[in-house]
RNA sequence: GGGCGGUUUCCCGAGUGGCCAAAGGGGACAGACUGUAAAUCUGCUAGCGAUGCUUUCGGUGGUUCGAAUCCACCACCGCCCA
């Protein structure tokens, strides 16, 4: 099987420019391409980890890489797909967030000897002459055009800044300054991206008369078309200090059963042959699939040791065996404890993060009747914890059966 | 630049002087059922020293016993015209 029938076979591609081309080229193992990371934060989520999956299938091909930070773009802000426009951020912030990309994208991807390259469009974007590049390259841009691209069909009903607008403008740069500067003839990324790829073709094409080339990938959405990657508290991080590896774990571990199997096509680097016998599973032989998705993806995120204590905890949590050592714990310092060396409940639920307010603490208590201390069922919110009830290994805190916190003693 | 319309709680969206912490829907969370699934039904969704109190309806100031609702100014946004 071909790399490309392997990209496939995972139900990974979207939409392609020129599918033989782009084939050929990655098959041979001798492509140069680029996907591009906007630093709108200061970690990467679930929906960069796929875009850098397929950064390493294709490395593992052969072909290199070049993982392009967007510390330019980020000052604008890319428009695609979204309703409303993006925050301004600071330069102080946005650069910030590029180190901690950088840093994230090393464990994962091997930019050692040349294998990859990680570049930063600030290196370019940030000292444009506004004039100079209007001539050179906004000539380029026919605005009748760039107003049909489908990325921007939320926003005509909301209104799009000409900042906003020149996006396309400038992600269409980076490709053209990659496929001068490094060779590059080819742009992957998210199908959300399609429309600013094929404007970087285009000016690649007007400026240079070279073919280059776009692939994206789908992304990673549920069965019911609601995107993946996304909680209550915000977006699924793959910084362990932003998301536990625990929880990181959990959330792959709770996915619908009409996910599994095509999230450990796209995600994981298990042979297809072995995702095909799980694909013949049912009913609740998924969750043993559930389990390999959420192994695999913790232990590529977060390292094999990480993996097997989140799986240990979820044993203790879930089947009663086990140690706890590895539940996300919460430590009680003796200046929590008052005068009688007791703490309420109520400060618990706060401190461990299971409850927004004390007053959302009280409602799950006295109206939910969701919270549990060891074994114990929960009614009353003036409940106290002595400190000396609290054993050596810890305290469960639970909010319904999943929302797990232990408590230790500092 | 001109005319008209808008800005509501996590999101959409109702509310045009007291009965408003604010309808309805979505999402989230929790309960039942289960397989740490889905579907379904139910509850719940500003804060707090909690049968009460405090803060909230773009911002500031005003009218009023009382304002999300009325007035003035400001900011931002949309539509139409230029």
């Amino acid at each position: 099987m071909t790399l490309y029938e392997e990209l496939q076979a995972r139900g990974l591609l979207a939409q392609l420019t020129d599918e033989k081309e782009i084939a050929d080229l990655i098959n041979a193992g001798k492509a140069t391409f680029y996907i591009g990371f906007d630093p709108t934060a200061d970690s990467l989520h679930v929906g960069h980890f796929m875009a850098l999956t397929l950064m390493k299938r294709l490395q593992q091909a052969g072909n290199k890489p070049i993982a392009l930070v967007g510390g330019g773009t980020a000052m604008i802000g890319d428009p695609s797909g979204r309703t409303d426009m993006r925050k301004m951020m600071t330069v102080e912030t946005i650069d910030h967030n590029v180190e901690c990309f950088k840093k994230q994208m090393s464990r994962f991807i091997d930019f050692s000897d040349n294998k990859a390259l990680i570049v930063n469009n600030a290196d370019w974007l940030r000292n444009l002459n506004f004039l100079e590049f209007m001539r050179d390259i906004g000539s380029q841009f026919n605005v009748n055009e760039m107003l049909r691209a489908r990325c921007y069909v939320n926003r005509m009903e909301k209104g799009l800044s000409f900042l906003e607008f020149s996006y396309m403008l400038m992600q269409s740069y980076d490709f053209y300054r990659l496929y001068k500067d490094y060779g590059c003839q080819m742009q992957f990324g998210g199908d959300d991206q399609w429309s600013n790829m094929l404007g970087g073709i285009d000016l690649i094409r007007k400026k240079e008369g070279k073919d280059a080339y776009a692939m994206t990938i789908n992304l990673l959405l549920k069965h019911d078309g609601t995107k993946m990657g996304k909680t209550a508290g915000g977006a699924v991080w793959l910084d362990p200090d932003k998301y536990k590896p625990y929880d990181f774990y959990q959330y792959w571990r709770n996915v619908d059963d009409a996910d599994v199997l095509k999230f450990l096509r796209m995600m994981t680097f298990l042979p297809l042959e072995q995702i095909d016998e799980m694909d013949k599973w049912e009913g609740s032989q998924l969750n043993e699939a559930k389990r390999i998705l959420a192994y695999e993806l913790t232990s590529m995120v977060h390292g094999e040791d990480e993996a097997k204590k989140a799986e240990a905890g979820a044993k203790a949590v879930f089947m009663g065996t086990g140690s706890l050592d590895t539940v996300p714990s919460v430590e009680l310092k003796d200046e929590d404890f008052n005068e009688n060396g007791a703490i309420d409940i109520i400060t618990v639920l706060v401190k461990s993060g299971q409850c927004s307010s004390r007053s959302d603490a009280r409602r799950s208590i006295t109206k939910d009747h969701s919270i549990s201390v060891g074994d114990k069922k929960i009614d009353d919110f003036t409940y106290e914890i002595k400190k000396e009830d609290i054993p050596e290994e810890g305290l469960l805190v639970k909010k319904g059966k999943k929302n797990i916190k232990k408590i230790v003693r500092a």
